[in-house]
DNA sequence: ATAGTATTTGCAAATGATTGCAATAACAAA
DNA sequence: TTTGTTATTGCAATCATTTGCAAATACTAT
């Protein structure tokens, strides 16, 4: 099943709509690869539709998170990054404080981790909402060439 | 050392100017327990001087989080919130998404997980500014009853 | 004490994001 | 097709937070 079909049926299952507001910022995340901001997704938006506000866009972004087609992450320069999930499937983000070099990595990988925290203290960890910022290998190896 | 000489002493080394307004913020991050909106914080400020700004507030909030004296924590609810790191050091946070409660948890309890993510991937996690949602005992507790 | 300086402040304006609401438009049923 | 219902939209106002800047003030050296 393709990203936009699985889009319409679980917007039929759950009583949305299809507008063309929400095919068209669907339709720009798949134009895209990375992350875009909503202020770009609407920027985008403006050209196939210069009367979709902005509102609409932070809306549909919100509903395509719920719908696990899209997630997003905060670089915390201001501005919340979007991205198409498509194939990949839900992920965590490791965020370089340095450079901003975004990784993504495997649920898998934080087995062990969340399993250890469902065991000590009873919580279920939804680890592919989580962003972690730390430092990526090129700039921790420039950082200790500068030391 | 206590949390407001440590504050003095910081300030000193590294050329920042002790004011009146610093001195009331940091006190009155220890007459709380737990967390507190900035908003809060400046309605507290108000009360011992009413020209403080809000403005001023937050550059003060996040300079106390520069020295460490004060950890943050965005629980989605489209308000930050400050606790006073004090005695306990740096720690992660597990944020209940179903009752909003903040577990608090040792950097040690993930020393394991950030040593993988060096290891698999070059990447030196800052675990200590990371949130993790989730659910917490309790509410999954009630929730399978549900099911 | 005083003067000189660099930091810090309050203010106002701007930022990204969210919300309430009346008008609009998508869908379901006839 | 037409009609009725309800979700969705655009708009304007609002929210929490950040920023630029001139005036105020903490500190340093005299």
């Amino acid at each position: 099943m393709s990203c936009e079909e699985s889009f319409f049926k679980q917007l039929r299952e759950r009583g949305f709509r299809l507008t063309p507001q929400r095919e068209m910022v669907l339709s720009i995340m798949h134009q895209i690869e990375g992350f875009i901001t909503a202020e770009e997704v609407y920027a985008q938006v403006q050209n196939l539709s210069s009367s979709v506000d902005i509102s609409t866009v932070y809306r549909t972004l919100d509903l395509l998170q719920e719908f696990q087609l899209v997630a997003s992450i905060d670089l915390g320069d201001g501005q919340r990054r979007y991205e198409l999930l498509g194939l990949h499937g839900p992920h965590l983000h490791l965020v370089c404080q340095s450079c901003g070099e975004v990784l993504g990595i495997e649920l898998e990988e934080t087995k062990s981790f969340s399993d250890y925290l469902a065991q000590a203290h009873g919580f279920e960890a939804e680890m592919d909402h989580v962003t972690i910022p730390g430092l990526c290998q090129e700039c921790r190896a420039s950082q200790n060439e500068r030391a």
